[in-house]
RNA sequence: CGGGGCGUAGUUCAGCCCGGUUAGAAUGCCUGGUUUGGGACCAGGAGGCCGCUGGUUCGAAUCCAGCCGCCCCGACCA
């Protein structure tokens, strides 16, 4: 199927898309900005919720499942939010479609269904979800509520872009109601940690923690904490986001409840989502000019086996050899996949393989049969060595978590190599335009952001967590700044 | 919303400028055979409302008008 993918240093984007489509991750819907996103992409989504899942659980979070319609009223409540996502909502005014007199075949919209009242496909949740709380919090032993949803949301974007952003996405977003301030900014930051573990310890993409800016902060949101990762092209991507959101939305739900002293409060809210935007960082962090790099821990395939046999005869002594080999490796939690098939040749699997990121393929060959020994290739590296065939499961184990760690040291290594601290603006603007993250000083002005933005395209990605404090002057205005913050161009 | 590109076989595209047999190629698909240590080869076969609607013409994939859709680049965003 796959043939020439863009090269990365020919042209980014078109890399990316190639590679999106020819590895089968995801295909264009026939509906504008929507994408498919098939079982090999879903298999790797479906990992990635499997392991946030769990640790929202283990961080005292349940699931539940709120209406996919919001109606326009709910979205008008919190200002800031309706004015934040007014301009790319879907909005349902009908329900029903009726044969068209003059058209044969054709249906229209009935006019005469015409709802009383709007309502709007969720752009995300905050609005339908504290209208519930209103209904479920009285007293400070109501709280907190830790609820998580899985859900598709939409918002209307002008310009898409697979996986980075589609018009309809998959995400979770969490929504939490605490009684205290700090209960919630606490939460908050907690779940800040739980993506930032995520990111690095299964995605190997390794992630500045920081906050955001004003002019970045989420349309309703009091404090909007991120994980930023940095990408091969030298643009950062915001992977995931955790709001502090105050009383904000429980002032516009009125959402009280009576505190310990008997007096009535409104109650402190956070959110927090990630999306399947993290396939494109993942994509976008390892993958290379062959195709897709899946790290271990997210690949759905570890390990594919591929026969290389003139003989039926060859071919059956291969098969027992793979057939325990296969057991060893499932009875070690290993997905392997023994491709027998005879559809395609050895190198046209090689490669094939290859485009879809499986981090370890075997090759036995009658060689390997007569020698006792298998060949193995990892496919960060490109690396092949031939081994004797014994123990091999404890090897290949051993070889995925070296492969894990390895792809997270590599982008750890190329984030080092590219972020630069810089002090003046000449200095700014020309690494600016090299790409990477610049960490320089800033006067804390908006408009100071914008003019930056304007100049360079170059954005304040986040004001890190573990920023040190140090007197300096702002790179662009001059004005004296207490700290250094990350600047990049973005996704 | 501005700028650009594209719509022809499952896919990628040629043909269109300059209208004229039965609309082509590559690849994929089906049948049979030979192959198999880095995307094999031979032979045969199936597969098309040429985006839609209308117009010009003896005749339209090709010219004209309108419409629809998608992609890419910018402004906006997870």
């Amino acid at each position: 199927m796959a043939e020439k993918i863009t090269k990365r240093g020919v042209n980014y984007s078109e890399w990316y898309n190639d590679l999106v489509l020819q590895s089968g991750l995801a295909e264009y819907a026939a509906v504008r900005g929507c994408m498919v996103i098939k079982p090999y992409g879903w298999a790797i989504w479906e990992n990635m919720k499997t392991v946030l899942d769990a640790k929202f659980k283990e961080t005292g979070h349940v699931n539940a499942s709120f209406p996919l319609l919001i109606p326009k009223s709910f979205l008008e409540q919190e200002e800031g939010h309706a004015e934040g996502f007014a301009k790319e909502c879907a909005v349902v005014t009908h329900y029903r479609l009726k044969t068209d007199p003059d058209k044969k075949g054709k249906l229209k919209v009935d006019e005469e269904s015409r709802l009383e009242e709007e309502l709007i496909i969720r752009p995300t949740s905050e609005t339908i979800i504290w209208n519930c709380y209103k209904g479920w919090i009285q007293s400070y032993r109501d709280l907190p509520i830790l609820i998580n949803q899985w859900a598709n949301v939409m918002r209307w974007e002008m310009r898409t872009r697979l996986f980075l952003r589609t018009a309809e996405f998959h995400w979770q977003e969490g929504h939490t109601a605490h009684a205290t301030s700090e209960e919630a900014v606490e939460e908050t930051v907690k779940m800040l940690h739980v993506y930032a573990d995520f990111m690095e310890n299964y995605m190997a993409v390794p992630v500045i923690k920081g906050v955001k800016t004003a002019n970045e902060r989420f349309a309703g949101a009091i404090e909007t904490y991120c994980v930023e990762g940095l990408m091969q092209d030298g643009k950062a991507l915001q992977c995931g986001t955790s709001h502090f959101l105050g009383q904000n939305f429980a002032k516009a739900f009125d959402v009280k409840f009576l505190n310990r002293e008997g007096k009535q409060e409104f109650a402190w809210a956070t959110s927090w989502g990630v999306s399947t935007r993290m396939m494109g960082a993942l994509i976008m962090a390892h993958s290379d000019d062959d195709g897709l790099v899946i790290p271990p821990r997210l690949a759905p395939l570890h390990v594919v086996i591929v026969p290389i046999y003139k003989t039926p005869e060859q071919l059956a002594a291969i098969s027992a050899i793979a057939d325990n080999l296969m057991r060893e490796l499932k009875a070690l939690q290993i997905t392997v996949k023994y491709d027998d098939s005879d559809q395609s040749k050895p190198g046209w699997k090689f490669a094939e393989y290859e485009l879809r990121g499986v981090p370890v393929r075997i090759a036995i060959g009658g060689r390997d049969v007569e020698n006792g020994t298998v060949e193995i290739a990892r496919r960060d590296t490109k690396e092949k060595s031939t081994v004797k065939n014994e123990q091999l499961g404890l090897y290949i184990k051993q070889l995925l978590e070296d492969i894990q760690q390895n792809l997270y040291n590599r982008a750890l290594q190329f984030r080092e190599n590219n972020t630069h601290a810089v002090d003046t603006w000449d200095e700014f603007k020309t690494r600016i335009e090299q790409g990477g993250f610049v960490s320089a000083h800033w006067d804390g002005s908006s408009e100071t952001e914008e003019k930056i933005k304007e100049e360079t395209k170059a954005t304040i990605r986040c004001i890190p967590l573990d920023a040190v404090q140090e007197s300096g002057t702002c790179v662009f205005s001059g004005k004296p700044s207490s700290q250094r913050v990350l600047f990049a161009r973005a996704y």
